[in-house]
RNA sequence: GGAGAGGUGGCUGAGUGGUCGAAAGCGGCGGUCUUGAAAACCGUUGAGGGUUUGUAGCCCUCCCAGGGUUCGAAUCCCUGCCUCUCCGCCA
């Protein structure tokens, strides 16, 4: 969310600035809401007040033994008033907050204008795309044909957008996870987490993705309102979700990996075969709570952080910052690493990383305490994936093909295959 | 699943209808003392919001959450959530 003072300050330039992103802020009826919560909340106080007054004048008369019935009946109609006067605020203030929990956070000024993914500003590169002296297999073809990936058999026990993996492939894929933990735990500072995979809906809350977008989660049809998490960012996160946090423990860096579940609702047609989407996935992600001055910073280092597994596994990529019409909800700023993979002949997105500076903390209230103001004050919070791995497999078995359909794996997992450098 | 106990400020914990936003202790901050530190002593110390040019003043809300009773609720009633103990079951 973002600061409601700006809104009632700075409603025009908030309004501009969230035009970058194609998002057209209904400033009308703001300000109409605006006008009508101050009166309200103002007559509404006043009452409170009165009523609180004479309260405490009848429970001193009552104490000195005076009559207190006249007092009494001079309160009579206060209760009343008082009552719809709450109600009619509340009615404004939630539909005010409705409103807010809807709008997206403003984007920074680095941000590139743009509608789409197609005006993404590449920043750097690292590695060339790998060249290859026969046609490139794509990773379906190659764990199929090795007897580890099999799609036919994940859609009879589930359905479609799921896969079984066995054997090296399998191993492989379990690798990698442990692979990015052990890397960002002992180089990069980052606290291993382990966490719920079902959420409260106030966790969702807390990290942008409800009340707007219900449609990507699974929700669970028990008694609880639970919700399978799409991502580590919204448990992780919310383990500051109402915490004021001492300075000297920030910042807080946590490493987790997770499975994620993605309805994937509205994406019809896109990426129906393979890995690439898939309803459930497993990611290593990377959440910093950072005090607000150092989130800049912090989301340079944490994209490197990311990077550094990609370029330990020899994996070409690129890193772009998303345009205002491409970057999510919740962002300020995001860069995307995209990995080459020579089955489709393009870069494809590995991870996401973002800086959502008090967008999330707002809604969270997660707090740290100032030691120069003394005051509770908001947590900027960076993250991004480091890295899926479902992708990270892909780009593995695309880019370490041989002419032969063997995969040679890279010498940093080595250690994790048990002897295993091939799989044939 | 059954039985019981309980949820109060950063923490421990008192408060069972009326100047209670809340005793006391710990912790934090400031000071006295000290070469410095510790100890001791003194002072100070919750959060959110409104109004406002205002970190000034004034006001409102908050004692797990949501309802209710009352002129008045941390305190009484109802519902939910969570925690703990015992029993049962169980990876």
């Amino acid at each position: 969310m973002i600061d409601p003072q700006l809104i009632r300050n700075d409603l025009d330039s908030v309004a501009k600035q969230l035009l970058k992103r194609g998002f057209t802020l209904d400033t009308e009826q703001l300000i109409a809401l605006e006008a009508q919560r101050k009166m309200v909340q103002v007559e509404t106080q006043a009452l409170q007040s009165e009523r609180n007054t004479r309260s405490k004048s009848i429970g001193k008369a009552r104490a000195s033994g005076e009559d207190i019935a006249p007092l009494l009946a001079e309160v009579a109609e206060l209760g009343d008033q008082l009552k719809a006067g709450e109600a009619r605020l509340a009615e404004i203030q939630f539909e005010l907050n409705e409103i807010l929990l809807g709008v997206p956070n403003i984007p920074h000024a680095d941000v590139p204008e743009g509608k789409s993914e197609d005006d993404n500003v590449e920043i750097r590169r690292w590695g060339e795309p790998t060249q290859f002296d026969f046609e490139p297999k794509d990773h379906i073809d190659l764990g199929v044909a090795l007897g580890g990936m099999d799609f036919e058999t994940a859609s009879k026990i589930t359905g479609s957008r799921f896969t079984v993996m066995t054997g090296s492939i399998a191993r492989l894929h379990r690798a990698l996870i442990q692979f990015m933990l052990d890397l960002h735990t002992s180089e990069h500072g980052y606290t291993e987490t382990y966490v719920p995979y079902m959420v409260n809906a106030d966790s969702l809350r807390g990290t942008g993705n409800l009340p707007k977008f219900s449609d990507d989660l699974f929700k669970l049809n028990g008694e609880q309102e639970y919700y399978l998490i799409p991502t580590a960012e919204v448990p992780v996160t919310n383990i500051v979700r109402d915490v004021i946090i001492d300075a000297d423990e920030m910042p807080r860096k946590f490493v987790c990996h997770t499975p994620c579940f993605r309805s994937e609702a509205g994406s019809y047609g896109k990426d129906t075969r393979g890995l690439i989407r898939q309803h459930q996935f497993e990611k290593v992600e990377l959440v910093q709570i950072v005090k607000p001055q150092e989130s800049g910073a912090a989301l340079e280092s944490l994209t490197n952080s990311a990077e550094q597994v990609l370029q330990k596994l020899g994996l070409p990529y690129r890193v772009v910052i998303l345009c205002g019409g491409d970057i999510g909800f919740s962002s300020t700023k995001t860069y995307d690493l995209e990995v080459w993979l020579p089955g489709q002949q393009q870069y494809r997105e590995i991870s996401s990383c973002s800086n959502f500076e008090s967008f999330q903390a707002r809604r969270m209230q997660a707090r740290w305490r100032n030691p120069e103001t003394r005051k509770p004050e908001l947590v900027h919070t960076v993250n991004g994936s480091g890295l899926a791995v479902g992708r990270t497999l892909v780009a593995l078995l695309e880019n370490y093909q041989d002419a032969d359909g063997k995969i040679h794996i890279p010498e940093a997992l080595h250690s994790y295959m048990g002897g295993i450098t091939v799989i044939e």
